[in-house]
DNA sequence: TTATTATATAGAACAGTGTTCAATATAATT
DNA sequence: AATTATATTGAACACTGTTCTATATAATAA
């Protein structure tokens, strides 16, 4: 029963690597065919290995998803993070943080839908951003309040006026980015204009306008 | 071969009538269940048919849904229209709108995500708005257009300029509606300031703000 | 080494999905 | 009454997610 740490480990990196085949087989899935094409079938032919294996990796279906929205959402908010402390000006920061966010999303449509658009509860443990409090319990959120609380303006301001702020930049920019991957066939030209004209307007209204 | 008018009308009723049949049962499977749960056989059983006999009325499940869906779009713009005809100051206008157009979408939740999550190019045809020139083939952005124009800032502003400002709009009220709607379990009174501090960043950023 | 136990893998099966096709019943037209 | 058109069904196909039982493989204990 005295079990050699050695084999323990080499174990469990082995079942570690299973996942990840499994993951990284889902994701190419997901990018080549998209996520309504993902099938749990599908992923163990790609991996040549009976379905019912899966279920020896991964509870079901959505936990392989569970994982690879982690997986998107650590590289949005790593993003964010890094935009954040490589600039000056607050309102630089907003304005650069909204843009670098709206871009990476559109690198990864099928990803940023799944994560955003998914309504189980393990998914909205991480993505949900518009409930009283969230400032603190989500780092996205917390980050451009952080940012909005630099701005003279919002100097003295209510926290609670900061975080609703916040939640409807947040809330307002998924919306334009949703609807730009699900209307595919914009041309770029006319996207950067979207995209000029929402980060123009963010500013407008809710860095210079009135509270 | 001469076939009696009559009949062939009552023909087109008993048709008509059917169709009618399967479109409500469907219509009350995606209330009470969700889209998600919505199936050709689920219907056929609450109308008490066999499944394929559905096929006789509708080429496939995506043709049911885009009757559904043109149906729902037709309540959003006709309560758009009766907004913009009831209200005399612009700004008022675009406020009630907005107000009035996401109170409708939250109470048919299942619906209002069907039609804008929907990336068929049937049902697109009725719902995209962010390409160049919907201004003038999208009602719903050709009422918020006429809105803008009426608005003194914008009396001599280009008409792509005020396009764009249209589209934001849509887009933006169209995110903050989705994640209410899938961030259930936010309670009521959080949701009414969003939608406040959304409604009043449209007036201080899109109305007040410089151009 | 052998026996035992744990893990990995596969195959078959269930219940569900959308859809098609051939057969039949019903109604309308000649 | 015979023929043609329409309505309706049942069976089948190819999928889906998932579970269960059986088996092969590897790790431990004797």
């Amino acid at each position: 029963m005295v079990t050699s740490l050695g084999i323990k480990e080499r174990k469990a990196r082995e079942v570690d690597h299973r996942r990840e085949l499994i993951l990284t087989a889902a994701e190419e899935i997901i990018s080549s065919e998209g996520i309504d094409k993902l099938s749990v079938r599908k992923i163990a032919a790609k991996i040549e290995y009976s379905p019912s294996l899966i279920y020896h990796y991964f509870k079901d279906k959505d936990e392989i998803l569970k994982h690879l929205m982690e997986k998107s959402y650590k590289k949005i908010v790593a993003l964010l993070i890094s935009v954040q402390s490589s600039t000056e000006d607050p309102t630089d920061k907003i304005r650069k943080m909204t843009e670098s966010y709206i871009h990476l999303a559109l690198q990864m449509p099928e990803q940023y839908k799944t994560i955003m658009l998914n309504s189980s509860p393990d998914i909205l443990a991480h993505t949900s951003v518009l409930f009283d409090g969230a400032s603190t319990k989500r780092q996205a959120v917390a980050i451009l309040c952080k940012c909005l609380k630099q701005i003279d303006k919002y100097k003295n301001a209510d926290d609670k006026q900061i975080e609703l702020t916040a939640q409807i930049i947040w809330a307002t920019t998924f919306g334009l980015i949703i609807r730009m991957i699900i209307e595919n066939e914009i041309d770029e030209k006319q996207k950067n204009l979207l995209i000029q004209h929402h980060i123009q307007h963010i500013e407008n209204g809710i860095i210079q306008g009135k509270t």
